[in-house]
DNA sequence: CGGTATTTTGAGTATCGTCAAGGCCAGTGG
DNA sequence: CCACTGGCCTTGACGATACTCAAAATACCG
């Protein structure tokens, strides 16, 4: 395959941010300079892309794969405190250092963007600098999800509300949703693991969670990573999801069934 | 007392923002004119400021006590999303609709803007953009820090969690940290249930961790809402926090308990 | 001093964390 | 092609913890 050379990365040729629907709304100029100054870089599950304290080299943007921001505590535990997915970004434009470390959860590719010329253009750009506000309140809302999850004193409830946050701030990833025989089939996209970091639980106990969370019909289990939705009410009741938006949610979750099974 | 009659407002007057430690950093005129702006609302504990599903009339930030951002959720809880106490700015800028409520915690006192003028104000002065800037990052760290709080399995670990960000992030309060005969007294300024709600259990649960934080010696309760802390180590370990930040949290502590002993 | 709200205590049950063992799947090497 | 190995998920048993409901004690306010 034809690629340019970068100008020493490992990884060369150009980042496609065309298709990431964070930075759509983004002028086509921007957009070219953005790439021009983006070198694409694949990554493998597991590695540390940045650790606590440290102030990252780079600006980066997820185009796809999952990456985690997660902190090691004092007693072993480590909690995840969210992840990011394709269209976010991070890096620490403003701030200091970084309080969380950044790991690769699932295979993964980004743009990487030194932060010189990145700083630079976001002088010349506001465009860009609302992009980057839009993305830390995205981040904020989601932080506040989880907040609300966590907060579940059942851990079967925790479960049932991460499932209903996949379908519904996760829709828009490739292969998280999918509608097969009137159902909707999630695909888990972390370890079991990883959400019980996620949760702050065990994975014994998550593993519990679904299998009661499949009892009681609210889904099924095709395999350890891919769950079916079988009775969404139940799974909104088990997450003791706020009022008004859970009327929402099944709208929304009707809207996505039809639109899947087209 | 001399009052400068408001166009409207129930309450008259100006704010006095000078003090304020986020806003200490705009440049004199920015301050100015922020004041000219703002009018001062005196609100008692218990009444709601903002629903969600709506847009606030108006910009606020809190001069003294206490505000809670919460949710109402369908299975009846309530969930507190974070505080917001002096210096913090509330009211969605750029935000559509608010996702929580703003209800008042403990009497308070705030300076609201009309959002109007609030938001020309901010297009010419870039410094108040910066600060609105800071102060959404700085509620993105505190929604992390009720993350991990909330990971904790254990409601003794997430209670000893709550009261170690009482001593750092909330220190600059005036009423919260005292030094009394060699330790460090803590006045929790909200009550049992709302410490509940943010610690996403029940009062009884609360009443039995600080019971049982005081049996294992971190602290001793002197009243309801009056502890001292005995132990910092011993809180330090019941809450499991991050590695690095409890050596810096030790210190901190020393030095808070040695400055406000003089 | 009485009345109310808040906090605390108690007892019983459900849930979770822990430790240990078993099962499933994929990749490896014979 | 098949046994083996290692990683991940599941299951089981048991003790610790927290939620629930109910009642008592305390603090707060007039």
């Amino acid at each position: 395959m034809a690629e340019i050379k970068g100008d020493g990365g490992s990884a060369a040729g150009k980042c496609d941010l065309l298709h990431l629907r964070s930075l759509k709304e983004l002028p086509k100029e921007t957009l070219n300079a953005l790439e021009g100054i983006g070198r694409p870089l694949r990554l493998s599950a597991g590695k540390t892309l940045a650790s606590e304290g440290e102030r990252p080299q780079f600006i980066g943007c997820v185009v796809n794969g999952i990456l985690r921001m997660q902190k090691t505590l004092q007693d072993g535990r480590q909690q995840i405190l969210g992840l990011l997915v394709e269209g976010d970004m991070f890096g620490q434009i403003l701030n200091g250092p970084l309080n969380y470390d950044i790991e690769v959860a699932t295979d993964a590719e980004i743009c990487a963007f030194k932060r010189e010329p990145f700083e630079e253009l976001l002088m010349h750009e506001p465009e860009l600098d609302r992009v980057l506000m839009l993305n830390m309140l995205n981040e904020l809302d989601r932080a506040r999800d989880w907040m609300i999850i966590l907060a579940n004193p059942r851990v079967k409830g925790r479960l049932a509300g991460f499932i209903l946050v996949l379908c519904t701030r996760f829709s828009e990833l490739d292969d998280v949703l999918q509608a097969r025989n009137g159902f909707l089939d999630v695909k888990i996209p972390i370890s079991r693991a990883d959400l019980a970091h996620l949760l702050g639980t065990r994975p014994e106990s998550i593993s519990r969670a679904f299998h009661g969370l499949a009892d009681i019909g609210a889904i099924s289990i095709l395999s350890p990573d891919l769950i079916e939705i079988r009775n969404v009410d139940a799974l909104i009741a088990e997450s003791g999801e706020e009022l008004e938006l859970s009327n929402a949610f099944r709208r929304d979750l009707k809207q996505i069934l039809s639109k899947r099974i087209e």
